[in-house]
DNA sequence: GTCTATATACAGATAGAC
DNA sequence: GTCTATCTGTATATAGAC
């Protein structure tokens, strides 16, 4: 029973998982298709895990933790507006670094977040709404300028993750160099002048 | 031969279609699915449309029309930042009365644009450059802040599509009420002291 | 024009040899 | 642990009666 074998199998399984899901959505990924992008066989991938449901879900567990890290990442004691400008910048590094991960999120919440709103209606809502308080205390306070703390919320993901989850328009749009060149000066212009209190 | 019996069947198709490919995108999409959602039976759907293809494209082509008529209506005589303002609203209101529609189209970004990369690639493409200089014109002339035209465009559309595209995590997040309280204060807000020169 | 019945293809999952 | 072969369900599309 080697261990180190199981490891990398269920890695790269998970890696070609991750490919196919994020670029075909749950219904539009194929066995097939992972098998062949993990080069192993299809009954093989049905040895290290389940059903195809069992992979997708073990890339949403694995996502999820890394999902509320930078939300939970602000700084009740920081300065306001420096605090909300590194979490825009940790998830537009985020979108950089992790596309797939963002447009499989995408594509759930797109149809509908079947298998999401566990999740969301718990965890991530409990911690929106604690992030929210600290941003309208800091608003009732002057450090802030006074916005809504929920858009403001909103706003920060739409910005970033369009970057990964659009990136196909974005790419036909500017042919030519990166897309998110520019990105993140233009956020960060945009931050400043709405949050200047 | 009853154009007025097609017509409607035609509509009631294309209506049902655009509910479940929305929902569900291409893939998970099933004529079984539209057809039960228009009251016809399968082998009628085909009857109308030569495939599910067809029927796909058809709401894209319909889709596409429209798509593009707030960003050609900003008016190069107009006020720049008023003219701005008012193609956020323009978007954001398409996002409340049309959200299966933008559903559609960021399920096929999502996905790579197989079925768009011509239509972005080109007349899209044309017009957010064309507009990207007006906006450029009207920052060179000290009418506008200084500001990036490409991602301020992006900014829209990411801003206002998010309402619609993560319509189910926002109404998970905030269960009580719409989910698109305050967002058009919230970007007038955002604009105006993005814009202001 | 609309239906029931069906042909055909493909995808998820399993059997069983090695 | 990994494979080939295969079972089974489901989806698109067609045939053909009415």
């Amino acid at each position: 029973m080697n261990t180190r074998i199981q490891r990398r199998n269920r890695r790269l399984i998970l890696d070609a998982a991750l490919d196919v899901f994020s670029a075909h959505g749950f219904r539009g990924a194929t066995l097939d298709a992972i098998a062949r992008q993990a080069g192993l066989s299809k009954p093989n991938l049905l040895y290290y895990f389940d059903s195809k449901e069992a992979i997708h879900r073990a890339l949403l567990d694995d996502l999820l933790e890394t999902w509320l890290e930078p939300l939970r990442a602000i700084d009740p004691a920081g300065e306001p507006a420096a605090e909300i400008m590194a979490y825009m910048r940790h998830k537009l590094r985020m979108a950089r670094d992790y596309p797939r991960e963002s447009r499989l999120f995408a594509n759930e919440i797109l149809q509908g977040a079947p298998r999401l709103s566990d999740f969301i209606a718990s965890e991530l809502r409990a911690l929106v709404e604690d992030r929210a308080r600290l941003i309208a205390a800091w608003v009732a306070q002057g450090r802030l300028a006074p916005v809504d703390p929920m858009h403001l919320i909103f706003s920060i993901w739409a910005l970033t993750q369009h970057y990964a989850d659009f990136d196909a328009q974005i790419r036909l749009i500017r042919p030519q160099g990166d897309p998110m060149q520019g990105a993140e000066a233009f956020l960060t212009t945009l931050y400043n002048r709405l949050l200047a209190p």
